[in-house]
DNA sequence: GCTACCATACTGCCATACAAGTAGACAAGG
DNA sequence: CCTTGTCTACTTGTATGGCAGTATGGTAGC
């Protein structure tokens, strides 16, 4: 029977797979704050609102859940989870540990060759700087990737990121509150770091930029208070000594 | 009504969300590769086996399939993976980057509270070094476990764990191959740097710990043919240089 | 004997229906 | 006013039916 979707709010390729299709809009919604925590979400809403049964939605909020985007009380509903603080730390640290690592191999390896790709992504964040704060965080994101990709280790950024999400989440509550010049002359160090052949150097302004944000966490938290779980911010995260002896 | 399940043959509890069972199960049993790699798998089948409706089972395979324990093909079939080489290497990889951070935590901080438990995981590990396979890799799990968990970071070792999969598909089929003795002096040597406070030792000993999967993976693979994909291991992977300079 | 075709029996995907449980409104009784 | 029981409108969980696409085995034609 031919079902009139004219209700439907959002479209999804009828053709393809329903069920990645609307998981990927809800993920990229709950990111971009659209959703927003706390916020009830029912199978059948959104359902509805794609225009499709709810079958491929609940699929969609099982994977969202393993993400730790949402979570499912069975028999009581689905809601928008807040940002958990301890996971933000945690996907920071994977993140410091795997990019460090990548940057020595950058530094010490054939890294030299991929300097260019890298100077002109930062010439792209430049360009982005002032102007527009999403397309700065997607050239944030291509520098970073293609440090991974230059070393084979691409596929590996890709299993990661369902731990970036909560991280990702942060950075969209702060859009334009970064402090956009001073990241950029970090990634300039690291390339430089990485281009002169010194590692240790390398890894410290790796180290050294990844930590920014947890610097600007304490304030996204006090302006945004009820997006984040109310996890009492007693236990302090420990972090990695620098090779400098600088505690940043 | 009533549905007769004896046809099942093998148990769920009726009250307990279903799908949430089926995939710790089908987990289970290709980790101990009771499903082998290949092997075809449909949903009525697994229902039928389990006594249950296919759709708990769909989901099921949907988390596995993210875990990249089977690949779905859509209208062909489901299917075990084979163990992705490139997989096992980033999920080392990974280890080895987040452990040597937590590692120098340990030694640089409090570590040396923990240094009498760890030497007591250690223990254990001798005591089922000979006798029980099975008994020593949770004794080794639960060694790393514990570092983890000693600098607050254990919330962080469930979250990578769905990446370890495929390392703990080889570890099962190796079963009993390791080398165990050396194993453990790699332990003791970790605490040992440790206790003494010496960070870039400790490091490097852990490093050179991890590191020990690889030299047996060549063999591994070389042993199982048909368990791991037909990836061509041209692709080497990169590895960090170590501090003393020794590549291992 | 060999090849091309086709019927059939699968597969996973989606939609729908039913079941079980919870939260909240609301009225009756203390 | 407060408590308590019930009833309704939700929620997610499970089961089932139908659909479109694929692999396979048998068969007709050469």
């Amino acid at each position: 029977m031919l079902v009139k979707r004219d209700t439907a709010i959002h479209e999804v390729d009828q053709t393809a797979p329903i069920g990645p299709q609307v998981r990927r809009a809800l993920r990229e919604r709950i990111i971009r704050n659209d959703l927003k925590p706390d916020q009830k979400i029912s199978e059948s809403e959104i359902a509805a609102q794609y225009g499709v049964s709810r079958q491929p939605v609940r699929e969609a909020f099982i994977r969202l859940s393993d993400e730790g985007l949402v979570t499912i009380l069975p028999q009581r509903g689905t809601r928008v989870c807040r940002i958990g603080l301890a996971a933000v730390r945690d996907a920071r640290f994977i993140r410091e540990s795997i990019e460090a690592d990548i940057t020595r191999l950058l530094a010490d390896g054939q890294g030299a060759d991929h300097v260019d790709e890298f100077r002109g992504l930062i010439d792209a964040q430049r360009r982005a700087a002032d102007t527009d704060p999403v397309e700065f965080i997607r050239a944030d994101e291509a520098f970073h990737r293609a440090m991974a990709d230059a070393v084979g280790k691409g596929g590996l950024w890709r299993k990661v990121q369902s731990l970036k999400s909560q991280m990702d989440r942060v950075r969209f509550l702060a859009l334009g509150q970064f402090p956009v010049r001073k990241l950029i002359d970090q990634h300039a160090a690291i390339v430089d770091g990485i281009a002169a052949g010194d590692a240790d150097g390398a890894e410290v302004a790796l180290r050294h930029h990844l930590r920014e944000v947890l610097s600007d966490l304490p304030h996204i938290v006090r302006t945004n208070p009820d997006f984040f779980d109310a996890a009492t911010d007693g236990a302090e995260d420990q972090i990695v000594k620098l090779k400098g002896g600088e505690t940043v």
